[in-house]
DNA sequence: TATTTAAAGTTGTCTGGACATAAGGGAAAC
DNA sequence: GTTTCCCTTATGTCCAGACAACTTTAAATA
């Protein structure tokens, strides 16, 4: 049994939860078996059980395990895909699938937007909107039009480093900004390509395909981007995990 | 000030939680300002710090609060959609609409089930698969193809009473019965409609539409259901809610 | 034998305390 | 005037213990 060490400057509750998902992952802890209960976890790891009480919460949270009041603690049945609805940024996306991400910057512009994009950012009167025109590549195959809208004083640092976006993402260059996305909320629908979006994307015009459009929320809810993103045909589908809030 | 009942049965920390809750909304509490200090909600409610501390991280991990290390803890700014990644069925997002939802049971039948459907539900040798073909409606207009999957022992009574679909949802019926729905994974791509599906819904054959796969899960991860739906043309928009996970 | 009761083990809630770590402000030193 | 240091206050982690509520098992009872 491995041992948690009290030198380590990640807290003893942490240690407890990776060791547990280590014995989860690995087998040790098959599925809709108990693991051992909070007095032996507390005897086993020598911590109160105050300590092993987080970090059990945390990995129910997590859908890692599941309590049954007066029953104990047991491993779920592990899913294909096994976080929930994690954040992760269309440049991920493609790593995930094995190609390599681009970027291609169209246009990228000062401007005062419409009243639609000013209410998505929250904008005050003085406050402007700049405004990111992208071709999104896979292997260099064009696979999504994008535009984004950012608040203008707020991340002006974006606006100067906006060349970066060639190769990376945007979401990495928010966050190097202190700009971290902590909320996403997206409206999916089907929508036809544009003239401007079919040759960009070299479709027929007309063509269907998944229309976004997207509103990333700062931890402290503040709105930090809006994004309208339409991706052709079928070469892109969707994940998402739901979750009940109890 | 409130007081918290210690004779109510409700916890103590799901009562602050409801206070709290109940400042927020009704702007006690503005966006951005700093709520009492811990030790303060300590004095101020009779609770101890483990109590409030409870209330506080629940607060913040449904997005209400946020926190900041020797700074406080503070509030966040609404959201458009205060709910993340809240698992709604179809029949409830057509009440949100408001609109009477509604479903004509084409067809219930017990087979065994393509591999596909059957490894979806992790379906032993011996296991059938209950399956639904349903029209859903919206103030009695089709507005989408559905098709269920559901492993037959283990959902047998929602087999009996497939009847009892013609109105309700089958995540009701699911609730009903034990088997209620924890988490949902849900594939979306672009579609085409078939000759069956453009007959039903009164729309052209090959019209586009949102392709939905969804399977759900258990709290014990076992999945329950698998469902595989479409949505005709623009009719539908779909909402999603995605959260960094920390 | 069948039923009821009691006990043991589990998670849920709550207490009061302790020290660590991070941020900010003000006093002291430069 | 500027910087440095310390004190205060905030959240983060951890402890030892208590009782409640729920479940299962086993003993006691009818």
């Amino acid at each position: 049994m491995p041992t948690l060490e009290r030198t380590n400057p990640l807290p003893l509750y942490y240690q407890l939860k990776e060791v547990l998902k280590q014995q989860i992952r690995s087998g040790h802890l098959a599925p809709h078996t108990a693991i051992p209960s909070e007095p032996e976890l507390v005897a086993n790891y020598h911590v109160s059980r105050a300590t092993v009480r987080q970090a059990l919460s945390e990995l129910v949270h997590e859908g890692l395990l599941y309590r049954q009041h007066g029953k104990g603690t047991f491993v779920c049945e592990p899913r294909v895909q096994q976080t929930q609805s994690e954040l992760t940024s269309l440049t991920e996306e493609i790593q995930r699938r094995g190609k390599r991400p681009g970027g291609l910057l169209l246009v990228s512009e000062l401007i005062r937007g419409s009243e639609a994009v000013r209410k998505q950012l929250s904008l005050i009167d003085t406050e402007q909107t700049i405004r990111l025109e992208r071709l999104r590549t896979a292997n260099d195959i064009p696979i999504a039009y994008e535009v984004d809208y950012l608040p203008y004083p707020r991340a002006a640092s974006i606006y100067q480093r906006a060349k970066e976006l060639s190769d990376g993402s945007l979401y990495n260059l928010m966050n190097s900004e202190g700009l971290n996305p902590y909320i996403v909320e997206q409206k999916i629908r089907v929508g036809t390509a544009t003239v401007r979006e079919a040759e960009l994307l070299r479709i027929p015009p007309g063509e269907a395909g998944l229309h976004f459009t997207s509103t990333a929320f700062h931890l402290t809810g503040s709105p930090i981007e809006y994004s309208e993103t339409f991706f052709p045909g079928t070469q892109y589908d969707f994940h998402v995990t739901l979750r009940v809030t109890k």
